[in-house]
DNA sequence: CTCGAGCTCTTTTCT
DNA sequence: AGAGCTCGAG
């Protein structure tokens, strides 16, 4: 028997109510991966429901992995064989099954990212000497729109007629997919769009599934768009389980197609569907909770819903206004390494922005202060172009379709074969319809000179060795073994940094699969292509990882907890993002955003900005955001000074004999700074051996600036930073 | 075909 | 500011 007893009794009744449709409109912080995951394990355990049976489609990877882990947790042996996954994951997953049925794909289909698209869209457009480049764009807009709904090229057309350049975009998109069934490969959307045409096409195929998933669950319904919930329709059709959990106030994806109206949808089109509402928060002070309801108060476009808690009021919300960048990074820092003083874990921060491109200065201030940390959301590394080209081999190997890699890779090392060869290439293969690994192996056939013809048979030759070779070797061999032969790193043989920098990032590439294959036994490149497609950031499941503070976008923590929130550039133009400064709509989407910010955090929250900015090149002044104003924090001048210093002494001021506790250890520290002296040869956990070249004091702390062997220059706060003097 | 100088554009967010 | 891209010279 599953223990209910954990569940209030606003969640034990939809744990228990596991036949039909029901809803459950939950705000944020009230349990919903605890019902969730409680109702799996009942269905499992009580109900004696074949795991295999169950779906349960959540928004995000992590979001997946966290649900797993829990089910793990309460079920050991039964948790692997309940499908639990994203939508794009679960789509993945049925076509490399399934695609076959569809004519002039196979499983071993590519999956293009965002880059592909627009390489791809970029090179039509330029084939079409009339149309102008600006209409991409549009192209882009209109595809993933005709996507997101479902919708054929043809009804899309017919309703979007009135557009005058429509008919151009069309021609765009139909020669875009076209290109794409040649190359055996499927955008993201196409994931989800091959699979409603599958289901639509191969009835046998959706009876499988509808009979294999008798019960469904979505999470963050609220952010499902239209073709997610028509998948969602087809599959739960013939048992009619379906459970789905939501906040409007939580929809933060309507960039990407969400369609709120799913959740009254879904009341229309099931009858007899069960609604519940979950209000009672449990993760949060009351403090939090009245901000936030204040501030999500002043979006009009909302079922009114107040989320109340019986949490304690808690401490208040701390809003500090920063001179600049630096010193706002320098401020949450200390505030971290102060708490961690007291006792707190690092695992218990986060420090939350809008966009990904603010959490430079954070980690350079963390690192100083020596606060392990973590970023989110970091795709940076698998955009690097010596990565995405080795990927490239890989990629080839897995499909050889792909003319998008073969294209990437075949002057990569150079082999003297520049753009306007590969562009003919490419030519013919759009021409001729066959793919430009057909061509290269068949010159003759299609009349290639023969210089060219010369250049590219030791690229065929190589290609040809590594398909041979990949049945022979595991993963990591394999790719130790693509990097050898195809001569990858003599590529960046001559001794210059960006060169040094660029082999580290390939060794980087060979541990990080190397750390793939240690943690999905018997992967395949395949595996690892998908793992890398899908998911945005390179995090394995790195135990080191588990206590570190999290540095991240907004979107990306949706759904965790934190006992202390930073949310940082709260100004206006950033959070707000400027371009939701002149459309209501999407003001609305950036608070909620800013709501589902406020509700990570248990504890404490602190909301801190920027007074001046270094953004695109320039410094710029920068406005206090209108949320903050929203929630009532603008202070004035003065209160804010005031704040700031009561940040820095918390831990003197808060009992008595804390007070004596930290004053004993300031002193400590105090004597200590004075044997530190420049010139002095000092060692460091983390950088290793270097000397203090100079000691600057600011404030109440003193940096030093110190040149670490091997590592260069690194300033670091004498009174924090784990320094022993090297005799 | 390759290289380098000069130009542009950047920053939304995740799959 | 810095990466990526275009264009012209060798």
């Amino acid at each position: 028997m599953i223990d209910l007893s954990m569940l209030n009794p606003e969640q034990l009744q939809p744990t228990l109510d596991t036949e039909g449709v029901v809803v459950v409109s939950a705000g944020a912080g009230s349990g919903k991966t605890r019902l969730l995951t409680y109702r799996i394990c009942h269905l499992i355990e009580d109900q004696k429901v074949d795991p295999s049976n169950i779906l349960a489609i959540t928004f995000t990877n992590k979001a997946t992995r966290e649900m797993k882990d829990r089910i793990a947790s309460m079920l050991p042996n039964q948790a692997d064989k309940v499908w639990i996954s994203t939508f794009h994951s679960m789509c993945v997953r049925i076509l490399r099954e399934n695609i076959s049925h569809i004519e002039g794909y196979n499983r071993f289909f590519t999956i293009y990212d965002t880059q592909d698209k627009d390489k791809i869209i970029t090179r039509i457009l330029k084939s079409h000497e009339n149309m102008d480049e600006s209409i991409k764009k549009k192209v882009l807009y209109h595809m993933a729109s005709l996507k997101n709904e479902g919708m054929s090229i043809e009804e899309y057309q017919r309703l979007n007629c009135a557009d005058k350049d429509i008919e151009d975009v069309m021609t765009i998109i139909r020669e875009y997919t076209q290109q794409l069934h040649l190359c055996n490969a499927l955008d993201f959307d196409d994931l989800l769009t091959k699979t409603l045409e599958l289901f639509k096409t191969c009835p046998d195929v959706l009876a499988y599934y509808q009979e294999k998933f008798r019960y469904i669950h979505v999470d963050e319904f609220q952010d499902t768009n239209t073709v997610q919930y028509t998948l969602t329709k087809m599959l739960c059709d013939k048992y009619g389980n379906l459970f789905v959990v939501g906040d409007e106030d939580q929809s933060i994806y309507g960039w990407r197609g969400a369609n709120i109206e799913n959740i009254r949808n879904i009341l229309k089109d099931f009858p007899h569907v069960k609604v519940y509402k979950l209000e009672q928060n449990y993760r949060s002070t009351k403090t939090i909770i009245e901000t936030a309801n204040k501030l999500i108060k002043n979006n009009t476009a909302r079922i009114d819903k107040t989320l109340w808690t019986d949490n304690e009021q808690g401490d208040k919300i701390t809003y500090y206004s920063a001179s600049d960048e630096s010193d706002e990074a320098e401020y949450v820092a200390r505030i971290i390494a102060n708490k961690i003083r007291e006792g707190y874990d690092y695992s218990d921060f986060a420090i939350l922005s809008r966009v990904s491109a603010l959490t430079m200065q954070f980690e350079q201030k963390l690192l100083t202060y020596n606060l392990p940390y973590i970023v989110y959301g970091n795709t940076k590394f698998f955009d690097r172009v010596e990565i995405k080209n080795t990927l490239g081999y890989l990629r080839v190997i897995a499909n050889i379709a792909d003319n998008e890699s073969l294209a990437r890779i075949i002057n990569f090392p150079r082999r003297g074969i520049g753009s306007t060869s590969i562009e003919q290439l490419l030519n013919l293969s759009s021409r001729y319809q066959v793919s430009m690994w057909e061509i290269l192996t068949h010159p003759d056939v299609y009349d290639i000179k023969n210089a060219l013809k010369h250049k590219i048979q030791p690229f065929v030759d190589l290609v040809t060795d590594l398909q041979q070779k990949l049945d022979t070797m595991d993963l990591v061999d394999f790719v130790s073994y693509v990097v050898k032969v195809a001569r990858i790193k003599e590529e960046y043989a001559e001794d210059t940094e960006e060169n040094l920098n660029r082999k580290l990032n390939i060794d980087a590439l060979l541990e990080n699969i190397n750390s793939f294959a240690h943690n999905n036994e018997n992967a395949t490149i395949y595996d690892y292509l998908e793992s890398v497609t899908l998911e945005s950031s390179i995090e394995q499941d790195d135990p080191d990882d588990h206590n570190k503070v999290i540095v991240s976008t907004v979107h990306a923590v949706k759904g965790l907890e934190f006992k202390v929130v930073f949310i940082v550039g709260c100004e206006d133009g950033l959070f707000p993002i400027s371009r939701a400064l002149d459309s209501e709509e999407e003001m609305e989407e950036e608070r909620r955003l800013m709501y589902v910010a406020l509700t990570r955090a248990e504890k404490k929250c602190y909301l801190v900005r920027a007074k001046s900015r270094f953004l695109y090149g320039k410094r710029q002044n920068t406005m206090e955001s209108k949320f903050i104003r929203e929630m009532g924090l603008s202070q004035p001048q003065v209160q804010r000074v005031r704040d700031f210093q009561w940040e820095n002494f918390a831990t003197q001021t808060t009992t008595a004999t804390d007070t004596l506790g930290k004053f004993k250890i300031n002193q400590q520290e105090k004597k200590n700074f004075q044997e530190f002296q420049i010139g002095t040869m000092v060692s460091h956990i983390k950088f290793g051996i270097g000397t203090i070249i100079s000691i600057e004091r600011l404030g109440d702390t003193s940096y030093a600036k110190i040149d670490f062997v091997g590592l260069g220059v690194k300033t670091l706060a004498l009174n924090i930073a784990p320094l022993k003097i090297v005799k």
